[in-house]
DNA sequence: TCGGGCTTGCAACTCTGTTGCATTTGCCGT
DNA sequence: ACGGCAAATGCAACAGAGTTGCAAGCCCGA
């Protein structure tokens, strides 16, 4: 029995295959995957769409994993323990609008915020986006060719 | 000539019906719309989706509007000169995932962040959600004939 | 007024995520 | 080990946001 088995049943879950290759995954990984991204592994992408939507859904319920939504709209899990340790979520992410992969900045976390007058806050997440150094090297020197103008928001 | 009319020629447009009202009716509004709740303005519903949706994009690439996304997925945008003054967007948003209404918190900005090294930043956003002040008193007082866990996210 | 080109409308499509239902499987008690 | 049942999975269909291609219409400058 390893590691992701004792953590589904210790969270009060079954130990089905859907729920360890995810688990096992996510936290193999120190960056918050899509489903796209967590489908591209060979034995995970031959489970059902809606299973793995399920999966992540009842492992984020139960604990073990925190998601985060970048600005394209698309929810990406990690999962609470990864090899580099715990991970609560709780922090600054960034995301590249170019490859779409999302990073943690663990070391910024989230600012105070005051709600508004007789609200009830659930969670918060501060997302900053833009261009990861892989991508803006690749396209710096792919600039010489054509000339692309970063489309910025919040014009 | 009104107002509307002046700010789409200077940002350099050209005069239409379609821009007009989705600019009047945002620059009258001090909170984000999204997509569905400018559709739903009698005049506007009566353009096309894809018509809304290129408006958008257009007036807001000419600085007009800022958009922000929720944690439901939705951009919503919101004109910078609304009645209550100016509004650059650069702010904390609170959405309620009961009515989906976003706000905007103006007086509390946006933290300082550090970007990944190398990486390249276009902007950032801030969205805190919850159940809005309208929305708890209404639960709470429909609370009596059935409890409704309020689903944490980053669990 | 006229014409070029930007804008709009229409149809079809992509992508993310959800719902309902039948089938399979994990797990507990015997 | 075995049987039953609830939980998990797979399948089909759907919903909603947003995009693309193309033809028709409208702005605006000449």
């Amino acid at each position: 029995m390893n590691t992701t088995a004792q953590l589904l049943i210790a969270a009060g879950l079954r130990h089905t295959k859907a729920r360890s290759l995810v688990l096992e995954m996510l936290n193999s990984v120190d960056r918050p995957l899509s489903h796209q991204e967590i489908a591209a592994e060979p034995e995970i992408g031959r489970l059902d769409r809606v299973t793995l939507y399920r999966t992540l859904t009842t492992l984020q319920q139960a604990g073990l994993l925190h998601r985060v939504q970048g600005v394209d709209g698309v929810w990406r899990f990690r999962g609470h323990r990864t090899r580099s340790g715990k991970c609560g979520g709780d922090h600054i992410h960034f995301l590249c609008v170019d490859c779409g992969r999302m990073s943690c900045l663990p070391e910024q976390s989230l600012p105070w915020v005051k709600e508004p007058d007789g609200a009830e806050v659930f969670g918060k997440q501060l997302v900053v986006y833009g261009r990861c150094a892989e991508c803006k090297s690749r396209e710096d020197a792919a600039a010489g060719e054509e000339s692309c103008a970063p489309c910025g928001e919040d014009g």
